[in-house]
Formats: structure tokens, C-alpha cells, sequence
DNA sequence: GTAACTGCAAAATATTTGCATCCTT
DNA sequence: AAGGATGCAAATATTTTGCAGTTAC
């Protein structure tokens, strides 16, 4: 299972043009194995003293910019990164699923099957990109 | 029109149940002047040195506390503040209209004749709150 | 007069940058 | 071998906390 991992996480660092490190690896498993959003803490926990933090920081950036992963607005001022679906291409992040965090858990997941409902704005507006956070309990937590 | 907002800010002050001091009455007419959203460091700006930044902090946190104002979620990291309408009452935010973010200006909109859409989830999950940030260019800026 | 707000100093935390070294391709 | 990734040190930025003095009510 964590071999699954390793091998997929090999072959999107390689689909996406990045070299592949062990960081890079260890990091991208850690999105792999674990459905739901992380912050840059998480990461950082779950490495243990691995990696140097500097080096999660200039990880996380290179993921988000070449499209492999996306960062979810909060409001408590957390960042937190989730996988991208295929869709996205490096630089043009077309993630129109809802996201949803729960309040009891703190857990942050990505509702793939949840569309953005479509909207309609005042008069000259253009709509360039869309981001929906529900929060609220999840199953789990019910 | 200085006028107007220096005795709406204390009016608002009083209404939310905060003591009316320097501080706070600049912050809030600052927010009353200025339609859009503002981070901590357009605050900080735009009132010079007159204030220390502790104290823009712990002002921030109390308007947000009595439900002056909300915290806008942006995949930027940087937080950005709003004040409420009416309906918010002390601790429970019910701002269900949408955000507008202008990627040319920069500035952040509360669009409060939109109302953010329904939204249906898969089985299991609880809504407690729904938050939606549009972005994309504002009129001024086509 | 009392409770709460403010400024200052300082601590704690988070993020960025430069550079030398090491690793991937 | 060359370019990029990493670790370390340090600079910078952000946020929090404690306390003493001041102000609002």
C-alpha cells in the first residue's frame, strides 16, 4: 500500500516535470495515503525532523506551481494544500468542487463529486474563478 | 461625510456593546469609507502611526468577536476583514452572500444582493456555514 | 473608581533569502 | 557535468503575550 504510493507519487512528480527527490516523494505520498487537505504543520508533523522546513516550504511551492497540488482559502488564516484532479494544468487551476471542512474534526476534505453550483453576478463582473468552502460536521463526525 | 461616519462608527460601537475609544472609532470609519474588504496591513496604512500594531490587532479581534465584522477567507494567505450586515449578531456570522475578489485592483467586494446558491452534499454531512469567493475583474476594471 | 483599552517591550511563530553542498538527470 | 534541490544560518515578517499606564463609563 505505502508501495502504491511510492510508485504513483513517482510517476506524478514525472507527469508533472519535477525531478524526484526523496522530499518531493515523502511529501507527495503523505497527500496520497491521506484523502483529505493539509497545512503546512501537518506536513511538517508527519515528516518528523526529515526534512528541514525551509524545504517543505520551496516543496509545497513547486507543487502548487507546476499544478499538483491547490491551496484551499480558510478563514482562521491556515492555508491548507489538496491534490488536484487531472484537470488541472500547471498554472491554470480548474478546481470547481466544493470544499468542506469540518468543524468537530478540523479535517478538510475535497467534495470531488460536488460541483459549484453556477452563479450569477451584478452587471460587469467577470467570473474568472470560483472557490466554495462549506464547513460544518462530516459523516465521521456525526 | 467624515462627519457622517466618525458618529456612525460610534453609534455601531455602542450598538455591538464596545466602549467607544480613539482606536476603534478610526478603524471603523476607515471600514465605514471604504466599501471593499481590508487585510491588517491596508489598516495599518492607512492610519499611519497613529496606532500601534497591538492595538489593530486586539481591535480586529474584538469588532470580530461582537460581530462588526468578518473575516473573508483568500487563497492568499492574507486575511481580509468586512463589515457585517445587520443580521450579524454577536458570535454567529450569517453573511450568506458572496465574496468578490478583482485579480487587477486587488480589492474585495461583499456582493450583498447576491445570495450564495444552495447547495446539496452527499449524505452524511451538515451544513453549518457556506463560503464563496468569486474572483475574476470588478466593473471598475473591465 | 473600576474595568477595559492602549503602548511598549519582548517572546513566539511563520516565512523568505543566500549560499555552500549534495543529488537527480 | 550541469542544473536543480536541500540544509543551514540568518534575515524578515507576522502574531501573541505581559505589564504598566491611561482612558471610557
Amino acid at each position: 500500500m505505502a508501495t502504491v504510493h511510492q510508485e504513483e507519487s513517482i510517476a506524478l512528480l514525472k507527469a508533472h516535470g519535477l525531478s524526484v527527490t526523496g522530499g518531493r516523494k515523502d511529501i507527495l505520498v503523505i497527500f496520497l495515503s491521506r484523502k483529505g487537505a493539509l497545512a503546512h504543520a501537518d506536513i511538517e508533523k508527519k515528516l518528523g525532523a526529515r526534512y528541514d522546513r525551509v524545504t517543505i516550504y520551496r516543496t509545497l511551492q513547486s507543487f502548487v506551481d507546476k499544478g499538483l497540488i491547490h491551496s484551499i482559502p480558510t478563514n482562521d488564516n491556515s492555508i491548507r494544500y489538496a491534490l488536484c484532479k487531472d484537470e488541472c494544468a500547471s498554472g491554470h487551476h480548474h478546481d470547481h468542487h466544493v470544499h468542506f471542512v469540518c468543524k468537530r474534526c478540523d479535517n478538510t476534505y475535497c467534495l470531488d463529486s460536488v460541483a459549484t453550483p453556477s452563479i450569477k453576478l451584478p452587471k460587469g463582473y467577470s467570473i474568472n474563478q470560483v472557490e466554495m468552502v462549506v464547513s460544518g460536521q462530516c459523516p465521521s463526525c456525526q
